[in-house]
DNA sequence: TATTAAAATGATACTAACTATCATTAATAT
DNA sequence: ATATTAATGATAGTTAGTATCATTTTAATA
C-alpha cells in the first residue's frame, strides 16, 4: 500500500481520531496534517522538521508551539513514541510501528531500524532479575554506517 | 579499599593527571575536585550536582561554566561517559567503570547499573549484521522498581 | 628562580529546545 | 443555534548547555 506500515492510512487515520475523542478530546485539522507527516515519512523527524513539513505539504504555518504540544499530547496518549539519540533533540515515530531499536552512524547521522528477539527477551529477564516491573526499553548501538567507514 | 571501583584514588588521580598533561593540557585544582567528586559518588551525577558536591566538600565555587567545560573536556579524552535517560539533563561517570547498561524507575528515578553478556554479545551481531562499525552502544530499561511497585 | 607562552578559569552573555500563558478560534454535545 | 470546553498560535519564559573574554594559573624553558 506504499507506506511503511502496509495498512491503510484513512482507516488508520478514522482510527485514530475516535481515539481522541473517545478521551473526550477534540480533533483538529492540525492534528491531521501532522499525523499524515508522520505517517508517510521514513525517517523520525524532529518538531522542527515536521512544522516545516506542513507548511511545504499544506501550505499553512500551524505554529512551533502547536508542533511541540501535539506531540505531546500524542506521546501521553500513546499514539507517538520518543526517540533520543543523545543529540539534545527529541523525535517522534508512531506507535503503530512494532517496537524495534536503533543503529545510529555517529558520522552522518543516519538511523536504522533493527529488532532482535533475543535482545527482546534478554531485556525481560534482566527486568526480572532486578524485581522490574518492566515497561520499557530503549537499545541504541553507535557506530559508522558502511558508507561511512 | 572502600569505593566502587576497588582501585587506590591516588594512584588513580595519578594517572588521570598525566594522561592530561601528555595530551599537552594542564591540569589544576578544579579538574582534582570534580574528579574526586566523580570518583567516590555511587550515583551518576549531572553538571549541577557536580558543581554543587564541590563546593559543600571543598568550599569553593568553581562555577557551572567550569564544570560544564571541564566534562566536556574529560569526555572528549575518554575519561568520563555520559549517560542520558531521556529527561533532559546529562549525567556523567568515570570512564573506569566496567560498561554496564542502566534500570531506570520511572517513578522514583532510581538507576541500577547491569552487565549482560548475552545482550553485549549479541549487539556485535546486529551490528555486524547491518555492516555497522560498532563504536558503543546504550541499553536502557524503564519500568518500575521493587520498592515503587 | 624568573620569564613567558599557552591553557584554564569564572563571570556573564548568549543560544536552542522546549514549555507556559492567554486571548481568540474551533469543535462537539445538547 | 447555543453553550461549553478544548485547541490554536503568537509570544514570553525557562532551562540546560555553550561562547566570549579579561584575568589567572600552569608548566616549560631560560
Amino acid at each position: 500500500m506504499g507506506n511503511k506500515y502496509e495498512i491503510d492510512f484513512d482507516a488508520f487515520l478514522k482510527n485514530f481520531k475516535k481515539q481522541i475523542s473517545n478521551k473526550g478530546y477534540k480533533n483538529s485539522i492540525q492534528k491531521d496534517y501532522i499525523l499524515k507527516i508522520l505517517f508517510f515519512m521514513e525517517e523520525h523527524l524532529t518538531a522542527e522538521q515536521i512544522n516545516a513539513k506542513v507548511k511545504i505539504e499544506y501550505n499553512v504555518d500551524i505554529g512551533i508551539a502547536t508542533v511541540y504540544r501535539t506531540m505531546k499530547f500524542f506521546e501521553e496518549l500513546g499514539l507517538v513514541e520518543l526517540l533520543d539519540i543523545g543529540d539534545g533533540v527529541k523525535r517522534y515515530e508512531l506507535s503503530i510501528a512494532l517496537h524495534h531499536d536503533h543503529l545510529v552512524c555517529t558520522s552522518c547521522g543516519k538511523i536504522i531500524e533493527f529488532t532482535d528477539d533475543f535482545i527482546e527477551e534478554q531485556q525481560i529477564n534482566v527486568a526480572k532479575k532486578y524485581n522490574f516491573n518492566l515497561k520499557d526499553h530503549i537499545m541504541t548501538i553507535y557506530g559508522l554506517c558502511e558508507d561511512c567507514q
